[in-house]
DNA sequence: GTGGCTTCTGGAAACCTTTCCAAGTTAATC
DNA sequence: GATTAACTTGGAAAGGTTTCCAGAAGCCAC
């Protein structure tokens, strides 16, 4: 019943700054200076300021630094669609490399449209991102790059090409992966090699055109143009795709699939048209999904380590952050022969 | 050169709301009345802001809203592992609705270590999330509980019953599924059945297991213990297991793994030890993953929709958003019996 | 004992909004 | 034409922090 003594109910409010400094007795500016790790504090000022903060269980609001110091220890993931097993592995590796550093992970799905990554964009930057990791569904579309312009912030581009931005890029070594898996399979037999991938929109698709040509060129084979189909990315894509190649007069005797969504679709179609790739088929998948080396059939891939490229973009956004100019990283694919490369050939 | 009337040059740092006002030549008050649609605005100052919004490209700062009005507009998602094909879909299909009502995602991976998971809902505390969507690694870490406590703002369990928290739960009807399948390999003939999953810490490991030991007490049949062997969600887990179980001296006829991770361990095991499940072994899978139907084996399965999972989850936290109280919604779990339930049994 | 440093602390401004309050203007009513 | 009510606007406080500035205190050397 001393009203001067008893300690005030437990608020349901979280403690702020200003309740620290009246329980410790000090002004404000010395709990920011002791919890700041500022040099000049005295031993004295330091216990009090720890303990009134311990007693109080005060922990400095995140919005309220954002706002006075500009930095929110953000980092916007804009990816086509998270539940691309290749994605959530870049997104795992990458968030965990972030939050060791102290940053967080925004993460956006633009759908495939270019409207909605233009507008998940524009919402980053008036989230105040630090900075921005994203694997774009088109390089060329000008919201697009005025967003990436407004950003003013750090920004990743994974397998993608922006011209006239001062942007960092991780970019895969996209053709020779390709070359090697279409050379295999030319020497294996195969002629009528179809190809079925994303839009030449985007950087990772030309560098396969480029690799999936050389390969023909060198062989003095000429490229069976009829048989390359690009689009977008997607499962429906392929499926469609895969049933018109597979349904031609003079259809193809294998087939390199151009990412995890084509690959989908095309065993869609495949399963509807009977055909066992593999067997029936020479197949080659562009990247691997969870289980792909030790389920079902031996497929041979294209391969990228999508670990390796999550915990990059981490990296250089990181020193980005910390001033580092832009940079370009190269990440190699490998072409891993199995037996589905000798399918079709009987 | 009249001083007076030069428009400044284009600022770098974005435009206030002061800038607006200036511009406009009028209070700040009120844009901040036009913009967030307040009524008593008339058209005339109506037409004056949006005009002078529009030239200097103003968007409010996310960061000073949320100061001023405590909402972030932000809602955390805590997952053991993004890269868990599952999850994938989850946490995109969440994401898209979430986005659609105007809030974010913030991604983090608990990496199956319930320090982790706490710090990390802690973290989220400070960043002021409005809500938290959360797959647990384990129901019962003291910090854990205390830091949902703590949280102070709606929650979303998926799979997880957390005793003594008022949250919102999406609970997957597991039991029925396993019944169903677990009867069906008994019916078929099978009677070591294997079973390896998460510990007994989360709920969705219980109800499975109540279903597991409901069939066979259905059948009259003794359980056989020595084959359930139950400790984390992880691949290495399930591989270990699975070679211990399978180099027991009365090894299991068939199998029924408990998640991804765990399909993807006994994979791996399965590989290693020379057997074909689904073919030398029956095997139910706990869960599928892209291009399960289509890809390789016709596997049987306990199918959940990750969609529906990722979308109800959305939807509650929104509903809480909005004031309603605390909900529990049940997922279906169904039996999908493929050729893989009848390995094993030549 | 004074000048000049260093160390430490408090006060206040700033970050950018929203919202409350009060005052001014206009319209409506009797 | 006076009284009210409704509408419209500006000013200022508040939200929780960091940081600049200035002043106080302590110390050393001359």
């Amino acid at each position: 019943m001393t009203p001067k003594k008893t300690t005030p109910p437990a608020r349901q409010q979280p403690a702020t700054i200003h309740d620290v400094a009246a329980r410790a007795g000090v002004a404000i500016s010395s709990i920011s200076r002791v919890l700041s790790g500022h040099p000049d504090v005295s031993e004295r000022m330091r216990a009090k300021v720890e303990a009134a903060a311990n007693e109080l269980g005060y922990e400095p609001d995140f919005n309220a630094q954002s706002l006075r110091n500009g930095a929110t220890k953000t980092i916007g993931f804009v990816v086509r669609d998270i539940s691309n097993p290749f994605f959530g592995v870049v997104a795992q590796k990458c968030e965990q490399e972030l939050r060791k550093a102290g940053y967080s992970m925004l993460l956006m799905n633009s759908d495939g449209d270019t409207e909605t990554e233009a507008a998940n964009i524009k919402l980053l930057r008036r989230r105040k991102v630090d900075g921005l990791i994203a694997s774009l569904v088109a390089e060329d579309a000008p919201k697009l790059k005025a967003a990436l312009l407004d950003l003013k912030a750090p920004v990743v581009l994974i397998d993608r090409e922006v011209k006239g931005l001062n942007v960092s890029a991780i970019i895969g070594n996209h053709h020779q992966g390709v070359h090697d898996a279409v050379a295999d399979l030319i020497r294996l037999g195969h002629r009528r090699i179809a190809f079925i991938s994303g839009s030449t929109r985007v950087f990772i698709t030309r560098d396969r055109i480029q690799g999936f040509e050389d390969a023909f060129n060198e062989a003095g084979i000429e490229i069976p143009t009829d048989l390359v189909s690009l689009g977008t990315f997607d499962a429906e894509f392929g499926e469609s795709e895969t049933l018109r190649l597979f349904n031609l007069k003079n259809p193809p005797t294998a087939f390199l699939a151009g990412g995890i969504g084509t690959t989908s679709g095309a065993m869609r179609a495949w399963q509807k048209l009977g055909i066992k790739p593999g067997i029936d088929i020479g197949f080659v998948a562009i990247d691997e999904w969870p289980l792909f080396d030790v389920f079902g059939q031996q497929f041979s891939s294209v391969y990228r380590d999508p670990a390796e490229i999550g915990r990059s973009s981490a990296a250089i956004i990181l020193q980005s952050l910390k001033g580092e100019k832009a940079q370009s990283v190269s990440v190699e694919t490998t072409y891993i022969a199995r037996e589905s490369s000798a399918g079709g050939l009987a």
